[in-house]
DNA sequence: AACCGGACCAACCGCAGAAAA
DNA sequence: CTTTTCTGCGGTTGGTCCGGT
């Protein structure tokens, strides 16, 4: 099957925006939303196609768009993120608020990439590069070891829940998350908060799990909710004293024991990574 | 002043998945 | 269930700017 272009090309404009495009691509979507689109520059009068149209709004024009440089907190944020997520920019992009995908790409392609590059770290895979011709593996940093731990965690895990896909999707409900969108959950949640802000991180045996802690379920855009006894796939994170406290072990029983283990796993990670601090090197 | 190369970034392209017919 | 259409995403390109020679 050819599919066929999104637009006939002919006789529309490309390339850079004029003022007066803008203006009526913004007058025309305030006053009546993007719709369709498709249909909206034949609606709005614009010599553009609708992926043109679709791409100017999203990218440049929308009211909420933060512009400017990145700060180095934005900074810091799409390498821990990118160390999760990959090149998946749009799911980076809505972890930092009026950024878009595009310019978060750009950052990354001509800036970050190139600064993990001189520090010895590989960009794609966030391990460290290691000494050439060297028989034994020598880390550059105990910053790059950290980010190699972490990636080879974060691998195993998806690793791990491939394999167990099938059964698990007999669970299928709303709660089956895939690890990196667990990884968001927590991430955007109070605990993720919390970490983000150097708050302590106690881990306990799961022994010591005591009934009164706070057990922390992360929703969707990061709401707390009590633990619900039925949820697969979560593990017990909790605020207790003012410190996150891990339970490793605190895991629900009647949840797949292979998808517990990955994402402890990978909250084991969450919390060994050392956050802002570790990341000091940016402001060097 | 002219040229060159690198950095930056807006925009384009093609693919994949979702939604609709 | 299949086909078609639409939308969103990620990779890539090309134009512009700027500093160095």
């Amino acid at each position: 099957m050819v599919r066929a272009p999104c637009c006939e090309k002919t006789g529309l404009n490309r390339g850079p925006w004029s003022q007066e495009e803008d203006d009526i691509l913004v007058d025309y979507i305030k006053k009546n939303g993007h719709g369709s689109w498709r249909s909206l520059p034949k609606h709005a009068g614009l010599l553009r196609c609708g992926k043109s149209c679709r791409l100017r709004w999203t990218n440049y024009l929308r009211p909420d768009i933060k512009r400017g440089p990145f700060t180095t907190e934005e900074e810091k944020l799409v390498i821990q993120l990118h160390a999760i997520l990959g090149n998946r920019w749009a799911a980076i992009a809505a972890q930092l608020p009026g950024r878009t995908d595009n310019e978060i790409k750009n950052l990354w392609n001509t800036h970050l990439k190139k600064q993990l590059m001189s520090m010895g770290v590989n960009p794609q895979t966030h391990e460290p590069f290691y000494l050439e011709g060297s028989s034994r593996r020598l880390p550059v940093s105990s910053t790059t070891r950290h980010m190699a731990q972490w990636e080879s965690a974060r691998l195993e895990a998806e690793a791990r829940l491939s394999m167990e896909s099938l059964s698990f999707s007999l669970l299928t409900s709303p709660n089956n998350v895939t690890n990196t969108d667990y990884f968001l959950r927590v991430w955007n949640s109070e605990v993720g908060e919390s970490f983000r802000k150097g708050k302590p991180v106690c881990f306990s045996p799961a022994s010591q799990a005591t009934a009164s802690s706070t057990t922390t379920t992360v929703t969707d855009m990061g709401t707390k909710l009590d633990h619900e006894p039925d949820t697969p796939g979560l593990s017990c994170v909790t605020m207790k004293d003012d410190c996150i406290t891990f339970n490793p072990g605190a895991t629900n029983p009647s949840s797949p024991s292979e998808i517990e283990d990955s994402t402890d796993n990978v909250m084991q990670l969450f919390f060994d990574f050392n956050g802002p601090n570790d990341m000091s090197f940016l402001e060097a």
